[in-house]
DNA sequence: CCATTGTGCAAACATGTGGTTGCAAATATA
DNA sequence: TATATTTGCAACCACATGTTTGCACAATGG
């Protein structure tokens, strides 16, 4: 529980990511998101204490009500991961490309 | 051990994300993959055999010696869950750039 | 053929994880 | 003030996870 949270620990749950979809849009309550889960309340609120323990979700308290809200930004660390990857599918796709033409040339 | 094997959750363990990473410019063998860990082969061994089971990873035999060897398209199905969320991060930043422009227009 | 090398698989273990139940604190409402 | 509502936190529980150790099996080399 003490355990320091990593953003791919917290995705890695397909409830929290489904957490997370829906409150992209706009920020809800605890009560209001575990209406949409075969859930109790409490165990979405152990993952909203996940998700923000990894800054992935901030609180904003409106009276008795806390709204909870994506942090988008926070979203780009995954994309910024996955950038390493993504310029290896694209030399791939080059090369793939280069084949291609390699191919026309010699149909010529 | 037989549950069904999800991307997010193989990336969600830093070993495997490593692993991920080095293999990804070019096809090793579980001992070479080892080397570059601080645990002994057989976890590597096991952390190699989720990874396969999600598909994001496949095996070259080649005599004894096993290759294993990133499948990037793999990859690019987190690139595609991402994409909910780029659309947000690219209208809050669309919006933005409006609310900067109102600003310059009122300067005026 | 026999020893070595590269590998996967199974058992055992400590720890992590997600879930529930119960309770306490704070805010709103009568 | 008394009651209801909204929420977080702690304890407990079954199960998943990551690691190690030990073993089996196939391919290579003497």
């Amino acid at each position: 529980m003490d355990t320091r949270r990593d953003i791919f620990q917290a995705i890695a749950d397909p409830t929290r990511r489904a957490i997370i979809t829906l409150i992209a849009i706009q920020a809800m309550t605890p009560n209001a998101i575990a209406e949409h889960f075969d859930t109790t309340r409490q165990a979405v609120s152990k993952h909203l204490r996940i998700l923000t323990e990894c800054e992935l979700v901030t609180q904003k308290q409106q009276g008795r009500e806390i709204y909870y809200q994506l942090e988008i930004n926070k979203m780009k660390e995954i994309d910024k991961w996955l950038n390493q990857f993504r310029k290896i599918w694209q030399t791939r796709f080059d090369q793939l490309d280069e084949v291609l033409a390699t191919m026309k040339n010699k149909a010529k």
